[in-house]
DNA sequence: TGTGGTCATATTGTCAACAATCTAAGCCTT
DNA sequence: AAGGCTTAGATTGTTGACAATATGACCACA
């Protein structure tokens, strides 16, 4: 079992923040290994916690669908299908849609220059990788987030955030890029920021239906292929 | 402070499962009120908890953005603004319209058929309450419940069910029933419901957005008008 | 060898006590 | 009267111990 990341000493309020914080780490970085059988005491031992905190964190993981629990028995972290995996993307769909005619429609002419700063960042990242990645940071850096921050829908983002975005990562670096995938992705993204940049929200919201849809479609195909298993 | 619904023996696995049940039903029906700051010494001696419990039930009503909590600080029961309900019903559109394009692919006849006898019963009910109310229990016999199950898509009725459903539950009895709105929204079920029959995911998609977006814009236009406050 | 029963141990759920933090009341100054 | 400071008490967060439940090892029997 390797070592997982170092817990430090950080500002956050409370033992629960902490434990959340790291286990969440844990689990997206794969040391804490989708279908795993985790126990509290183990988990206590490791990050350094008690069990009440680790707890309550184990409950917020559990809520944001990263762990299921059951009760008397104990925690497993996630292990999703293919199918539930497409489910998602379905999901995906037309929530980011929503965002992004939402963005559309209320995003500023400074945040929308920013989001195309973004994407003049990207484009310089895509061509030092030769046309073989579009890796996007997580958090402010992501297209993707900052559409569903533009928003300004604080349900929806919460709901992004919270109950699909984290599952979806778990996934997210098992999918090696299709060739010529990454200049065709930023392609639709800078189509998708002109829309909003226009205020089209129906356009906006078409493109990033239909860009969901293509990666889904590309995930899926994988999967019937054979080129890929959960 | 009037008593709240009185704790009955259960066969529930834990105390939390109890204590998550308990505090639900209280929210719902208003029990503790939107806005209102609870404090777990109280909620124990009320529904005969401890602490351990009661804070992991607590926490799970966060997740479902029931309860607002802040460190340190305690606990609210969330109170929504008008502008919020309204987001939260976009985001109802989206995925309602996917659930029932989802639920036209994927339901079997026998499905269907109950759906329309359910249909049938709401039919019966809207008559006996000549027209004044379309009031549907909660559960197996809400039309949108079916629907949503109908999509067997578990994430997408776990999302709707838990982060949106309950939510909306809060404020939906503060609508009293437009004249004439029962018979229509009884008659755009039906056509839903044939959508899904006839296999037509399209079609049912737009259609229950459109019924959505529908009550959406009757809310919208009652909070303009001062008829309602929240 | 396979199946069922028993029991010890490990693990999860709960409890009560202690620690940490916040809030409101009281007092003093302007 | 209003504002600021201090402190006691209330409340929330954590801890460790005990209770409840599940699991796996071992044994007996067919």
């Amino acid at each position: 079992m390797p070592e997982a990341s170092s817990p430090t000493q950080t500002s956050s309020q409370t033992r629960a923040d902490d434990a959340f914080r790291f286990l969440q780490a844990a689990i997206i970085k794969g040391e804490l290994a989708p279908g795993e059988k985790i126990g509290e005491v183990e988990l206590c031992d490791r990050f350094n916690l008690t069990r009440g905190p680790l707890r309550e964190a184990l409950g917020r993981l559990e809520s944001r669908g990263l762990l299921v629990r059951k009760p008397h028995a104990g925690v497993r972290v996630v292990s999703i299908s293919g199918d539930e995996l497409l489910e998602l993307y379905h999901i995906r769909e037309v929530m980011e849609g929503l965002a992004a005619r939402q963005a559309a429609e209320r995003m500023n002419q400074k945040e929308v220059a920013e989001l195309h700063a973004l994407l003049d960042g990207h484009e310089k990242m895509v061509a030092e990788a030769h046309g073989l990645a579009y890796f996007q940071a997580e958090g402010d850096y992501d297209f993707h987030f900052c559409i569903v921050t533009g928003s300004q829908n604080q349900k929806l983002v919460q709901m992004l955030m919270g109950d699909l975005y984290y599952l979806l990562r778990l996934y997210r670096c098992r999918f090696s890029t299709a060739p010529g995938r990454p200049q065709k992705a930023l392609k639709e993204h800078r189509h998708i920021a002109e829309a909003i940049a226009l205020g089209d929200g129906e356009l906006a919201q078409f493109l990033m239906q239909r860009h969901i849809r293509a990666a889904r479609n590309n995930i899926e195909s994988r999967l019937k292929d054979g080129d890929i298993t959960l």
